[in-house]
DNA sequence: TCACGATGGTTGCAACATGCTACCGGCCAG
DNA sequence: CTGGCCGGTAGCATGTTGCAACCATCGTGA
């Protein structure tokens, strides 16, 4: 369990990001909500990872507000594992890796799965980094600012 | 150590650039040398992490190709750990996830520390999933497809 | 309503990863 | 050559993960 002891005096987004959802497994559930499981069983399937282990997982989701518990929707007594519209704000970050991981970890034409728009089944555009006013910034055009009141 | 024995089979590039940066620590790394930390020193005082955890995961990131270790930049005897191409090329993954910390990890006016365009210090743009020509897309507005010879 | 397989877990234990501390060798200033 | 900093390594305690076995509930068919 990430308890965030070691980051109480982080004022750094990204620490807490990845305070919440920064190990092995999380980040897949996650991918897996958004391609659609919803059901325990096919998180287990589709992750293989031990039942026990996605146990702590979806609980930590859940109690991050990442996932809610939710009853089923095909009426039975189970329950479901949704994305919250805290989940869903992940969208970005799930796109990046997996563009991040198809162009760097992938020969051309190797075949992998592939995220498409679903009204014209073509390839998302590449996520741009951009300023307030619209130009394109690289990592070197920006910095990091210590904020203290917003 | 990642060994990836999990993900032979996969084909899901989000599962390989989780397997390569999706540790606890790593992203915080790759986070810090976005921020200008080269030195071993630095990374280690300003995670605080064991210096034996933070060799592993030095030597792992440049074994994956997402740091170089290069010849110090002051004269000095020491190494460097700079960002290759391939860690740049992480740049909007970092970003995600901060905004996404941003927007669910603080109330507002809690004093963060914050990513600014460094010609205007202003905020960044929110990131946004775009199609082909350019729509916005939701989560729900996207499939993934299996791909066989690109 | 009873059996029985599927679902959704929990528990115990072994293996592995992490964190802490101590130590160590190379650099560098005096 | 001495002491302090830098960049590690080594040993050991602790925490986390993975595996397998077990268990309670659900759902279906008879």
């Amino acid at each position: 369990m990430v308890t965030r002891t070691r980051f109480d005096d982080s004022d750094c987004p990204v620490a807490r990001s990845v305070d919440a959802i920064g190990d092995w497994w999380s980040l897949l559930i996650v991918r897996d909500a958004f391609d659609g499981s919803r059901r325990f069983g096919e998180f287990q399937r589709s992750l293989g990872v031990a039942k026990n282990i996605l146990t702590a997982r979806l609980r930590a989701l859940v109690d991050g507000g990442v996932l809610a518990s939710v009853p089923a929707s095909d009426g039975s007594a189970y329950r479901e594992y949704v994305l919250t519209p805290k989940g869903k704000a992940l969208f970005p970050v799930i796109v990046a890796l997996r563009q991040w991981g198809e162009q760097h970890f992938f020969t051309p034409g190797e075949p992998h799965s592939e995220l498409v728009d679903r009204r014209h089944e073509q390839r998302l555009r590449a996520l741009e980094v951009l300023s307030a006013d619209g130009r394109r910034l690289e990592p070197d055009d920006t910095a990091v600012r210590k904020v203290s009141t917003g």
